[in-house]
DNA sequence: GCAAAAGTGTTAGGAGTACACCCATGC
DNA sequence: GCATGGGTGTACTCCTAACACTTTTGC
């Protein structure tokens, strides 16, 4: 293979992350916004140019930190785009991840080397995105609704105590779905995911709702 | 994005396909046997690096073409593998797709510029591969077997006729798992994915069997 | 007529879904 | 005491899994 040949010169390798968030029952996905060209302005999701001496994940994670200061996230890659065109600079193929985390629990950085701004969209409330990234997006949100009907992904959301109305609302906010209170505690609970902590708080409601938390497994099983 | 900064200077993209058949209850893959260095004379999945002017899926099927002849096939991306040092020579990251075929309906090439030979290899029996191609290989299989059950991607398989013992066999060896002949039946049938041809042909039994053939659906359901 | 594979129906258990009433608290 | 959300059980349906005997053909 010669590096010269100008059939594949001047490639690139993207790594691309959709974060997601629930706040108050509200899907959401952290953009940043572009300080320079191309798509000067724009925002786009957390993500940068792969360097030669880190494995993909890796570079995805120091991208996620480097335009926003998050650490310790753990993200699943889920598909790799690569039309011609993805990129006006040269060509680039884009490798794509998701992550779930507690925004409640970190603090962005807003303004980076090559970033002006970063913020929390809601899903349905999202601005033109730059590069190809509302395609990312859109099979990213897929992607993570059908983890979290397989998967204990949540935890990230939930790490300590939580009630059972309180997750449930964040299953229907991720679904966009509507689900029996019995049955879905019933599944919940049949899933051998969670563990009652003989504890109560309260969510909503007046009354206090029993707290639970997610135990150590690492299975991953279907949910709904 | 500066072209030249050493961080990201000279990264290539592979695009590399599984393909998969079924012979007589054995799963099989195609492989072909590399006639330059690096990995000289081992064998590696059909693949190479992706040319600036194509997509990514068009890249994999003139790969596929070049390696082996094969062409109207149909494949599916994966995953993307990104460890540093995948290959020897510069940094590639790999597109991953898998393909399925009926081997009896093509005439593969054995020779090209850069292979000496290609074959169909028991999945049992896999030499050595050379690049990641056995761990490209091992998760292509999870990906094909989880797929089968979804999807009507053994349409590759049985574009015409065949029976229902024949195909139970194909999912058999491609699950690598035994079914009920009755529930099978009852099961493949009430997906509503194939119709009764009102003809008799024969596969191993004594006795003709009803030949069946896939509709023209695209729909994906749960299969088993 | 016998060996070999094809074809067929029933039952029991588990999962999913639908649905209504009482309970604990804050005000 | 009443409004608000939390907690619970039952019945029906559907899907899955287990299981044995008869049928058609080649030899």
């Amino acid at each position: 293979m010669k590096k010269n040949n100008a059939l594949y010169k001047n490639q690139g390798i993207h790594v691309i992350t959709a974060i997601f968030t629930v706040e108050f029952g509200i899907t959401k996905v952290l953009l940043v916004k572009r300080k320079n060209e191309p798509y000067k302005g724009d925002w786009i999701l957390t993500g940068g140019a792969l360097y030669n001496n880190e494995d993909l994940e890796d570079g995805a994670k120091r991208e996620i930190f480097e335009k926003s200061g998050i650490t310790d996230i753990s993200i699943e890659q889920f598909k790799a785009f690569g039309k011609v065109d993805r990129s006006p600079v040269m060509r680039m193929v884009a490798i794509a991840y998701i992550g779930v985390i507690d925004s409640s629990r970190v603090k962005i950085i807003r303004e980076t080397n090559n970033t002006s701004n970063a913020d929390w969209f809601p899903i349905d409330k999202i601005p033109g995105l730059g590069f190809d990234h509302e395609e990312i997006l859109k099979e990213a949100l897929l992607y993570l609704q059908s983890k979290i009907v397989t998967t204990d992904i949540l935890k990230a959301l939930f790490p300590n105590e939580f009630t059972i109305p309180e997750i449930q609302k964040t299953y229907e906010a991720i679904l966009n779905k509507k689900f029996d209170r019995r049955n879905f505690r019933k599944k919940l609970l049949s899933l051998d995911l969670i563990e009652d902590t003989n504890k109560t708080g309260k969510f909503e409601g007046k009354k206090p709702a029993k707290l639970y938390k997610f135990k150590d497994t690492i299975e991953s099983k279907k949910v709904f």
